[in-house]
DNA sequence: CAAAATCAAAAGTAATACTATCAATTGTAG
DNA sequence: CTACAATTGATAGTATTACTTTTGATTTTG
């Protein structure tokens, strides 16, 4: 898993940035340091200016790189995704038993994220926080439908679209495989952010994970 | 219900507000036309200009309203749940079986919702839009901490603990009353979303609403 | 060694999210 | 009927944002 890691480069929709920004040091410091940023002061306030007095670099550097701080959320996000899909496949490939196999997947999904010291220049758990607080934002948007056509959203979709096939392998006859596995993932999101702000409307804390919650449904609706 | 609806005045947290919109001509109009504007181009587009320009009132006008576009929401979102919460109470009184009465209960708050004629000012079908795209930017901030301090979410929480409870009666036993409550209004939100822009990851349709999704889900998690 | 790419710095623009001041109008109380 | 309070409108102003453009210096590469 590590050694694969480190030899597949993490491809996003090459449209969301202007210059890819993992083939030179400024490009490779923006993504890193923008996490931080981002985590720290929250998207809404996150700027490029701030981001550039942060890593001693000018604004319009970071420009060259992005068309704007919601590509680079997109950007991201995408990252996140497909990072996560690379873990799902391969915590999942020796897995025969059907029902097993989605355990093993909602799992990796819907886990608190610690971060994967392979990868140098991005923490894995501070951009977890990100995807919690920010990454709904990426699509309610008033342009969400041209940038679904733009293949934004592609690596999000394409998690989606596993956990629907394993959900299927399971149980054919369930009706509603693809909003269960969509509302899996963006309901454990949710439920993360409830219980570090809301905790009087989850049962989500330190004894119940999310993925508890979600493996205690999947049993149940799956039979 | 009609007669109920329209004695009783929707209470939202006086916090949310400078002067209460509900007090005045030019009030109730700020609340009617934000609705319809934001509906148009989006909560991140919609400025006190473009609602000034609107409504023939200056854009200082508003500001002797409400606080920032933020609060504006925050008290739309308040409304909408408390007229939800209303509409949950009313449709469930005369149950006795917890289950139908859960039931009863999920359709209400899941459905697609059409306009209440009695709410002159106010388009319930189209402020549903509204929360469906913009609703969990409300907390999605640096600042949720503090304002669910202030209160600014208790109207939400209020319909999700009414749903807790629900569940509670229907099955003691189970573990995660909280997060099925919260999960099944956040959840329905984002599947009215998907079957509007992500088609591709939910099976809602005109064929398959979120409250059947919901319906399906519960029965089968409650035994 | 020359051309191309890269980056920083500075300046500029239009819009946003307000705040403050003042004047005109309307309502209300004595 | 008048005084005074409250409401609204008009105007102006500020700091910040989200960019774009230009210029010139430095580095890389062919």
């Amino acid at each position: 898993m590590k050694d694969l890691l480190q030899n597949i480069k993490i491809a996003v929709n090459d449209k969301l940035y202007v210059k890819d920004p993992e083939s030179s040091d400024l490009g490779r410091k923006i993504i890193q340091n923008s996490i931080l940023l981002i985590d720290e002061i929250g998207f809404d306030k996150f700027t490029f200016k701030k981001l550039g007095l942060r890593i001693g670099s000018n604004e319009s550097s970071i420009y060259r790189y992005f068309d704007s701080k919601h590509k680079l959320l997109l950007y991201l996000s995408s990252w996140y995704w497909c990072w996560m899909e690379y873990r799902l496949v391969f915590a999942t490939s020796n897995i025969v038993n059907p029902m097993e196999k989605l355990k093993k997947a909602i799992e990796i999904v819907t886990d608190r994220i610690v971060d994967d010291t392979e990868t140098k220049h991005i923490d894995e758990a501070i951009l977890n926080r990100i995807i919690i607080q920010e990454f709904t934002k990426t699509f309610l948007t008033k342009e969400v439908d041209i940038e679904n056509k733009d293949g934004f959203f592609l690596v999000y979709k394409a998690i989606i679209n596993r956990l629907i096939v394993l959900i299927q392998d399971v149980n054919p006859e369930f009706r509603f495989a693809k909003s269960l596995a969509s509302s899996v993932v963006e309901g454990a999101l949710h439920q993360h952010f409830l219980s570090q702000h809301l905790k009087t409307i989850t049962n989500c804390d330190e004894h119940n994970s999310p993925s508890d919650f979600y493996l205690n449904i999947i049993t149940a609706v799956l039979q």
